[in-house]
DNA sequence: AGCACGCCGACT
DNA sequence: GTCGGCGTGCTC
């Protein structure tokens, strides 16, 4: 066999040696060295014995061949955190696609030459509360339900059983006591944890019910956190000073060296998947590592994603069903759908059915909360002339822009403002009006039909303010309002045990997005919405206004019917070979010159049919669902294969011929697998 | 990080 | 002449 070469990182903390060194592998281990491997090197002009990771291996050099030393030797039985890591970080560049730079940049923590100020997240969240009772004092008492999970985990870890837990618990059925006690089990066994919850849910909260239970042993794992302060966790994890890392999505990546479990709590949520580069999903990459390190994955959610529950059925994940709320008293809301159109033919033009109007009256008079649920921010949806008929749209993007305040058109994509104008800007009418509602409409219109009632609101304008997030639901809770209105970030895992009602304005607003998954995220958000109510002893009712109560994702979330949806949903996969039931790779081509990238995105399509046609449903090109965005236009391939490797090689194969292409300069590629 | 190379002040 | 100060730059 031809020499290979490692491509090698010294394990030195300093920036001017943070880049790989390649090595000559010797015959003899070739065998040995792998990816994520420790090796000693020679290094330097003293040549002093260093250790350093494998990164990478190829057949040929980069360097001045004669200039190359050999690799010394292979640490021994040192599979440590940061090798875990780096196999971790080749496999997501093998999978998602990115450069191996890109995904060990992702895995392993920036080293800083000045460590930032070693600001714990923690102390902080502590500081600002008074103290809580000593950790460990509350007394736990879990249901059969809980218990029965509880049991099966304890034999499964301590008996070396790796096989996944996919936990399908109602709203409020207590799926984080469960994890707790699995964390308990596993910190016994002198093991460490990874916690993963959405980044919207990482609330004050969330973390203070962790700390309450493990104290100091609790890191915190945040998306604005400093680079230095990221660090500086990480390293508390390497060496051992915590024992439960609770996060969002990088939080996978702490550095334990002896990694028991990983809990992915809200497995369904989109936030799961990075934008980045690589675009990797943390479920996936959890699953990965979990394996490597021999560590246990348990995933959690009220309405699973397809994907997870596709894999529960074929046996891969063991499913669990926790059907019962926890707290005693509470009860699943009673849950009602109004139909639109009945309103509107009796003359109801408001956005509150005479339903909905009559149940918020009645919570009001007798004290108790309630949340309205509208997924569109802003004032009016878009602002059209009643002259000529047309929107007034973003210049910049293909999307109408979106009236706030009454006065000031917003576009949700770039971020383009202006006012809102006195007369059409295409054809000079003053008869411009706004359509559609968002929540700054709702809050008015609630306003205008419960004078008496003190309402917030909570969305992207009015917790964009640092803090605002925590302050609202914080005067929510403390039962400062009687109405709390929002987006989705209201309906996402906070516990709010004075409110009885809750009401979804516009369930279909989610439901025509040009998307696959629209009807899954639709059903998820509306049982995740009606899961808020009736949380406290208090039965709770979830109103679902609707002009489609036929479609089965309404049904189905109205009937709290989990599994009737996922029969429904998969066989609509199935039929029009969408993911789980096929595999899927989504190609863009984006650039400013709209021509060209029409053009190559046709290059691309042939060369693809030209080469894998025969195995291979391509479908597009097509314009992306929001074509323009700053300037740039976007265009999208899909192709759907069974087998993912195929897929693979597809992106391989585009990516090779797309770097030779003079005109890929101007133009950017990017891959989205599912 | 470590270590070499390198270009100026006071010493056997 | 040359021993040594640590400034700059490289390490496959």
């Amino acid at each position: 066999m031809a020499v290979q070469y490692a491509n090698i990182i010294i394990d030195i903390s300093h920036e001017n040696v943070d880049r790989v060194f390649q090595y000559r592998i010797p015959k003899q281990m070739l065998s040995d060295v792998r990816i994520g491997s420790q090796v000693c090197v020679p290094f330097g002009a003293a040549n002093r014995t260093r250790k350093g990771y494998v990164v990478g291996i190829t057949q040929k050099a980069d360097f001045d061949e004669a200039r190359i030393k050999e690799v010394a030797g292979l640490v021994e039985g040192s599979v440590t955190a940061d090798s875990r890591l780096i196999e971790l970080a080749w496999w997501m560049k093998e999978r998602y696609g990115s450069t191996m730079n890109q995904a060990l940049k992702t895995v392993l923590p920036v080293k800083k030459k000045v460590r930032a100020r070693n600001r714990q997240v923690l102390e902080n969240l502590v500081a600002a509360q008074p103290r809580r009772p000593a950790p460990g004092d509350r007394e736990i008492c879990l249901n059969p339900e809980q218990q029965g999970v509880i049991e099966a985990f304890c034999q499964d870890y301590d008996g070396g059983r790796r096989k996944p837990y996919l936990i399908h618990g109602i709203t409020g059925s207590g799926k984080t006591e469960v994890y707790m006690e699995m964390i308990r089990h596993v910190l016994a066994r002198g093991q460490e944890v990874i916690v993963l919850i959405p980044e919207i849910a990482l609330t004050y909260q969330t973390v203070m019910r962790f700390y309450d239970r493990f104290g100091e042993n609790i890191s915190v794992m945040h998306s604005r956190l400093s680079a230095g302060e990221r660090y500086d966790q990480f390293e508390k994890a390497r060496e051992g000073r915590t024992k439960i890392m609770v996060g969002a999505r990088s939080a996978l990546f702490t550095p334990f060296a002896h990694l028991g479990l990983v809990v992915i709590d809200e497995e369904h949520e989109g936030a799961y998947r990075s934008e980045g580069a690589p675009r990797y999903h943390a479920r996936e990459a959890a699953e990965h590592l979990a394996e490597m390190s021999g560590a246990f994955l348990v995933m959690g959610s009220a309405t699973p994603s397809l994907e997870a529950f596709s894999k529960a059925e074929a046996g891969i994940y063991k499913l669990f069903s926790l059907k019962t709320r926890a707290s005693r008293g509470s009860a699943l809301a009673v849950t009602e759908v109004v139909d639109l159109r009945r309103e509107l033919e009796a003359g109801n033009k408001s956005i509150f059915s005479r339903r909905l109007t009559e149940l918020i009256a009645d919570r009001l008079a007798k004290k108790e909360q309630v949340m309205l649920f509208m997924n569109r921010r802003g004032y009016s949806s878009f602002v059209s002339c009643r002259s000529c008929g047309k929107a007034v749209k973003c210049p910049h993007c293909d999307v109408s822009l979106t009236l706030h305040n009454n006065r000031q058109l917003v576009c949700h994509y770039c971020g383009y403002k202006i006012p809102l104008p006195k007369a059409c800007p295409g054809c000079g009418s003053e008869y411009l009006a706004g359509f559609g509602v968002g929540t700054q409409k709702v809050e008015e219109m609630a306003a205008q039909t419960f004078a008496q009632a003190r309402i917030l609101r909570m969305d992207l304008d009015t917790t964009s303010k640092k803090g605002g997030h925590e302050a609202i639901l914080a005067s929510f809770a403390r039962g400062e309002a009687d109405i709390l209105i929002g987006t989705q970030m209201i309906v996402k895992g906070h516990d709010f045990p004075g409110v009885t009602l809750v009401g979804i304005l516009a369930a279909d607003v989610s439901l025509y997005a040009p998307d696959f998954r629209c009807t899954e995220r639709t059903f998820q958000l509306l049982v995740q919405a009606a899961g808020r109510a009736g949380r406290g002893r208090r039965a709770g009712i979830a109103v679902i206004q609707t002009y489609l109560p036929e479609h089965y994702g309404i049904g189905a979330a109205a009937a709290q019917d989990y599994e009737a949806f996922y029969r429904q949903e998969m066989g609509y996969r199935q039929l029009m070979h969408y993911p789980p039931a096929c595999h899927m790779l989504q190609l863009q081509v984006s650039g400013r010159d709209e021509q060209l990238t029409g053009h190559m995105m046709d290059l691309v399509r042939d060369s693809v049919v030209r080469h894998f046609g025969a195995c291979l449903e391509v479908i597009g090109p097509v314009p992306a669902p929001v074509y323009k965005v700053n300037d740039i236009y976007r265009k999208i391939l899909y192709m759907k294969q069974e087998n993912y490797d195929i897929l693979i090689r597809i992106r391989n194969y585009v990516q090779e011929r797309w770097d030779e292409t003079e005109d890929c300069k101007q133009l950017a590629i990017q891959y989205d697998f599912s």
